[in-house]
DNA sequence: TTTAACGTTTGAAAATTATCAAACGACGAT
DNA sequence: ATCGTCGTTTGATAATTTTCAAACGTTAAA
């Protein structure tokens, strides 16, 4: 194996542990990991062959990063049949924000649940109520912080890439 | 139903399903919901009756909650049997950081392949390389600022529990 | 010292999720 | 118009994870 092939392996290994940890599917961070590594945009055969799966769920899965907005199609002169993806060129941005939705829904919990506590609040203050307006300050400052990361990311990664 | 009872309810759904979203066990988001609203620590036995499982699952999980530093055991007095749990006061706090945890992964993913793409440099620069140099400066930005964010909350936490 | 209550561990069962092979519909190519 | 290739869907199977009940060791109470 040839040290190229042996980069490939690790960074999917890598990318499908992660995924996993954050809770995706580990065959959505190789996929991923895949298109990363290759050069050229690969066809749905081709990610089913170097990933030695059928094509049921890299059918599914591509059309879920695809949602997620992690890979996209891409348009390949001379093949009209074939669908071939690569990454998204803003994928890490795309999967922060994907997170930040996780983030927010956090947030509409804390906030939804202290109005039913307050509303049915009988006398006694529960103690919950006082923990969800900490979670709901938790989350907002912390919404506050993610977009301000955003918008130094967005100037970062010009600099990059100019 | 008491708005009581159905307000806790709706609390231990939630965070089961926010926990999933996160990758974790459902079970672990009621185990903390349930320790969240009840205003008195709970035992074991308790949380097994009212959550409605048997004792393995609730013991394995309460162990994970506690590696996490998510709840605590709290010494009861005139009884010296039971553990008793409450949830840690800094829950959300210690939630993020097993969040920054894998974050961190990330960067170390980024740098570690980085390394060995540029190591193995044949000539032509192969286009992963570039996209772990983004990678890498994409997480390491992240750290800084969420650990601002961190700051910024215990200036936060202060005010609100002063 | 004995007993009983407690939390943990463990092997089996149940439930959930991932995966595959095959059938299907759509659509270029011929 | 027909054929063949492509991506999707689907029902069955495999693998994983969750859950339970029972056995176990530990330790406070009697």
């Amino acid at each position: 194996m040839t040290t190229e092939e042996k980069i490939k392996k690790e960074l999917i290994q890598r990318f499908g542990d992660a995924y996993k940890a954050f809770g995706l599917s580990k065959l959505m961070g190789h996929i991923i990991a895949l298109l990363l590594f290759s050069p050229e945009p690969l066809s749905l055969d081709e990610i089913t062959k170097q990933l030695g799966r059928s094509k049921g769920p890299i059918s599914q899965l591509v059309r879920r990063l695809r949602d997620k907005h992690l890979i996209r199609k891409v348009w390949m002169p001379g093949n009209n049949r074939k669908d071939f993806y690569e990454v998204e060129p803003e994928v890490f941005e795309h999967a922060f924000r994907n997170n930040l939705e996780l983030i927010k829904n956090n947030t509409r919990i804390a906030k939804q649940l202290k109005e039913k506590v307050k509303s049915a609040k009988n006398g006694s203050l529960h103690p919950v109520d006082q923990r969800m307006v900490e979670m709901e300050k938790f989350y907002l400052l912390m919404e506050i912080h993610f977009n301000s990361f955003l918008t130094a990311w967005t100037k970062e990664r010009k600099k990059i890439y100019k």
